[in-house]
This record gives structure tokens, sequence and C-alpha cells, in this order.
DNA sequence: AAGAATGTTATGTA
DNA sequence: CTACATAACATTCT
């Protein structure tokens, strides 16, 4: 479900709902007692996103870092949220708002260290104001791995996942096998500026839709499931009608246009 | 109902 | 040292 979107959209619907608040936590299954004995009670100052990287900051220094992984996800409840079930992994409550959260790959108590070493390793953020997109270009253009794993790469650029890389890349009309150093740095910027944008939309909408209205006929909203992407998990390049390609990168299935990009 | 999926890390191999 | 492959782990949807 996560890339970068996900994460910057729940830090700020968190934020919303429980910040400021005495937050009661807990872990029924156990998985995270230890840490939710030490958070209950305490006050949530603030939700930091870093790329895919959650930062919740409770007063007493506290801090709960939690990252969704593949499968990791949150339910949001304003009312009445429902009894624990299967394998819930936490719970924050503060009024009438619940936040739990399943499946996630990191959900833990960090100290200030831990988290410079965290944040030490992801590249630049574009959804941050603070990301500096040089530090990602320093990486990329002195490279001669494939772009399509450069993006991926959390230490060159923080919050681009399998789709957005996919999508990114055919909007620049770039392939994904090109090595980091062909870039000139006018399509790293272009293909920052793509990425921002796309993972802004995506912040957004709540969901990845790349395709823009005119390119699909109708409101973007009115899209259904696949037909929200160019190449990504589709046959044919949604923009030229051309093959798409589908191979394996970085461990991950790559999807390109075999006309409009190379 | 097996298999795939919007992810990361640790470890092994060349 | 770098690059790449593989396995492991989490859960839901088709």
């Amino acid at each position: 479900m996560p890339e970068g979107h996900t994460i910057h959209r729940a830090a700020r619907r968190h934020t919303e709902l429980l910040a400021g608040q005495q937050v009661h936590t807990e872990s029924p299954q156990g998985r995270f007692a230890e840490g939710a004995d030490v958070l209950d009670g305490h006050r949530l100052l603030q939700v930091d996103a870093h790329g895919k990287h959650l930062f919740y900051r409770f007063d007493d220094d506290l801090l709960l870092h939690v990252h969704l992984g593949l499968f990791g996800r949150f339910n949001v409840y304003t009312a009445d949220p429902p009894e624990p079930r299967g394998a819930l992994r936490l719970r924050m409550q503060a009024g009438d708002a619940t936040v739990d959260l399943r499946g996630p790959t990191a959900c833990e108590l960090m100290d200030a260290d831990d988290e410079a070493r965290l944040l030490a390793r992801l590249g630049p953020d574009p959804l941050r104001g603070d990301a500096d997109p040089e530090r990602a270009w320093q990486r990329i253009h002195k490279s001669t791995r494939p772009i399509g794993a450069l993006l991926m790469d959390q230490s060159v650029m923080a919050g681009v996942g399998n789709v957005y890389r996919a999508e990114a890349l055919h909007v620049q009309r770039i392939h994904p096998e090109r090595e980091g150093r062909s870039l000139t740095h006018a399509e790293f910027d272009a293909l920052w500026d793509t990425v921002t944008t796309m993972l802004g939309d995506g912040v957004r909408a709540g969901r990845i839709i790349t395709v823009t209205a005119e390119d699909a006929g109708k409101p973007r909203s009115r899209l259904k499931r696949g037909e929200r992407t160019y190449v990504y998990k589709q046959s044919a390049c949604r923009s030229c009608g051309g093959a798409v390609s589908v191979w394996d990168m970085a461990g991950r299935r790559a999807w390109a246009c075999t006309a409009c990009q190379r």
C-alpha cells in the first residue's frame, strides 16, 4: 500500500486527530507491549514524516518510529472503533479518535541517536520543504546503476516506491535501465519535479493517480482501478498505445513503454 | 485459494 | 569496496 504520499498523509491526519492530547496506547497482540506501556498516557506533540518513515514525538522525549513496509496499514476511526481483532499491532486513542496499525515492518521506540542514524541514510524527501534535490543529483549523476534502481533507493531519494518509479520515469520518457550518469541535469530536474508533483497529488487524493484528466478523458476522481496509471500494471502504454514491457529490477517489477521510453 | 503486492534489511556471492 | 541476488518478515486482496 504505502509509498511516501501515504506516510505524509498519515502524518497530517494523525497530527490533526491526536496531537496535543494525552494518547492512550495499547497493543492487543502484545507485540508492542513494552513500548505501549511506556507510551500510554503521554502527550503527543508532533507527527513527522520522512520518506516512508513516521515519527511520533511524545513528551518526555519518547519517540515512536513506524514503518509500514509493504503491507502495513492504518485504520482511522472518529467514533466507536471496532473491538480489536486479529493482528492489530497498535491502537492509539485520544478523544473520539482512534488510529489502528496493522502489519508494519517497524513499530518501535527510538532514542535521538537511533533517529539520527536512520535519517542519515535517507536521501532528500521531495515532500519535505527542507529537501535538497542536489543531494540526489550528486548520487545519480555519478552512478552506473540504472535510474530505476536509484529512484527506489531511499538513500538517494526518500519516498518513491515501485509505482511512482514506473510512472515518473514514463512521464519523463526515461527508460528505467538507463545509467544514472547518463541523465542530464535538466532531465534530473524534470524528474524531480514530476516526482514531487506526483507525490503531492497522492497526498491530496489519498491514492496514486498519475494519469491526467485530459489523457483519461474524464475527471481523475472517477478513474477506476486499472485506469489510474500509464504503464504500471498496464499491458499497453496509456499515452501512446505501445507495448509495455515488464521485467525484474532491484527485486521488484519494473514497467516501461517500449515505444516512448528510451 | 495460491499468489501477488505502493518495502526494507541482512546475508551470501561474484 | 560495489553490485546484485535471495530470503525473511509483515497482511490483504483477488
